[in-house]
DNA sequence: ACAAAACATTATGGTTCCTAACTAGATGGA
DNA sequence: TCCATCTAGTTAGGAACCATAATGTTTTGT
C-alpha cells in the first residue's frame, strides 16, 4: 500500500483549490490524513506480522480458520468471509500448505469439495503470535479509553456507511 | 488488501478468549473493526479511481508532481514523499510514462538526475479526475460535522501516536 | 587523482489479487 | 435414465505493487 508521506501542506491546498475552485479543502485535507492514518495502522500489523513470515492475507486466513469449531472451512466458504475470489483462496491455500500450516482434507459427501483444515503445525504458529499480538493490540488501543475507541468506531461506521454516495 | 468481511463474533472472541487467556477481546475486536473500517473507505477509493485507469499508486505520484511548483519533482524526492523505494518509484514513473503523463527530462546541473514533469496529457487526466473526486470526497466527509471529523482525526492520531508501543 | 557518495536503473522475486477457461462431480427435470 | 445445467475448485495468465541487491554513471570531497 502506497502511505503518502507527505500529507498536502495549507500551501499545496491553495493551489489545489486555486485550479479547482470548488473543492471543499477542509474534506480533502481530511480525508487524506484519515486515510495515511489508517494506513500506518495496517503497516504496523504487517510489521508485526513479518516477524513471522506472515502477512495479512495468510494471516486472515489462519485467524479465519482458528474461528471454525473444528478449525476446518470450505474455500467456498473462506473466499465469502475474506472478500477475495475464490481464486485468490487456492492461491493462498497454497502457500499455506506447503508451509504446513493448513490440510486439504476430501469431502466425504461430496467428492468435489475440499475442507481446508488447521494442521498443528498451523495451530502451534497461531499460539506463538497470538499472544504477542494480543499484547501488541491491547498495548495500541490503550491509547484510547473504551468511551472514546467506541467513539471512534462510531465516526468510522458513520463514514463507511455513507461510502454508497461515493459510486 | 485482503478485507475481512466476515468480523469476529461474541462467540467465536469466546473462542479465542478460551485459548489465549489473557486476551483483551474488546482491544481485538475494536481493532479488526478498525482496519475493516479503513480497508472499507480505502477500497471505494480505488474503485472511484479504477475508473479513470488509476490506483492508488500511481494516482498518488501524480497528486504528488500536481502539488511542485514547476509540476515535477526527482525520483529520489517522490521516493521519500511516497514512502516507497527509489526502485519502485522507478517502475510508477515507467507505467505512467508509457501513458503520457509524465515525462523524464534530463537535468542541468547534474547528469545524473532526472525531472519527472506532468505532461499536460497528465495534467488534463487529473482535470478529468479531480472535480469528480472533490465532489465525491465532500460527499463522503459531509457524513460527519467539522467537529466529528476534527475528533476523529485526532482520536486517529492519538493511535498512530502509540504505534512506536507495537514494535 | 581517486575513493566515496549519490542518483537512478535493472534484475529478480514475492505477495496479493483478478478474469477466463477448464475439469470433475452433483443435480434435477424430461 | 440421461443429459443439460449447476456447483466446487483449480489452472493459466496477467497486473499492480513493492522489496533487496547489484550495476552503471556522475558528482563530490579530500
Amino acid at each position: 500500500m502506497l502511505l503518502l508521506k507527505e500529507l498536502p501542506t495549507p500551501k499545496s491546498l491553495e493551489k489545489f483549490a486555486a485550479r479547482y475552485p470548488d473543492t471543499d479543502i477542509q474534506a480533502i485535507s481530511d480525508f487524506v490524513s484519515l486515510l495515511r492514518a489508517s494506513a500506518d495502522i495496517s503497516q504496523a500489523l504487517d510489521r508485526l506480522l513479518a516477524r513471522y513470515g506472515l502477512l495479512q492475507g495468510r494471516w486472515w486466513i489462519l485467524v479465519l480458520l482458528l474461528r471454525q469449531d473444528n478449525l476446518s472451512s470450505s474455500p467456498t466458504d473462506l473466499a465469502e468471509k475474506a472478500g477475495v475470489t475464490k481464486a485468490s483462496i487456492t492461491g493462498f491455500i497454497d502457500s499455506l500448505e506447503r508451509e504446513g500450516f493448513v490440510q486439504r482434507l476430501p469431502s466425504a459427501d461430496d467428492r468435489r469439495k475440499y475442507q481446508i483444515r488447521l494442521t498443528a503445525a498451523g495451530l502451534q504458529k497461531l499460539d506463538e503470535i497470538i499472544p504477542d499480538y494480543n499484547r501488541k493490540i491491547a498495548g495500541l488501543m490503550s491509547a484510547l479509553s473504551l468511551d472514546e475507541r467506541h467513539d471512534l468506531l462510531s465516526l468510522m461506521k458513520r463514514l463507511v456507511a455513507n461510502l454508497e454516495a461515493m459510486q
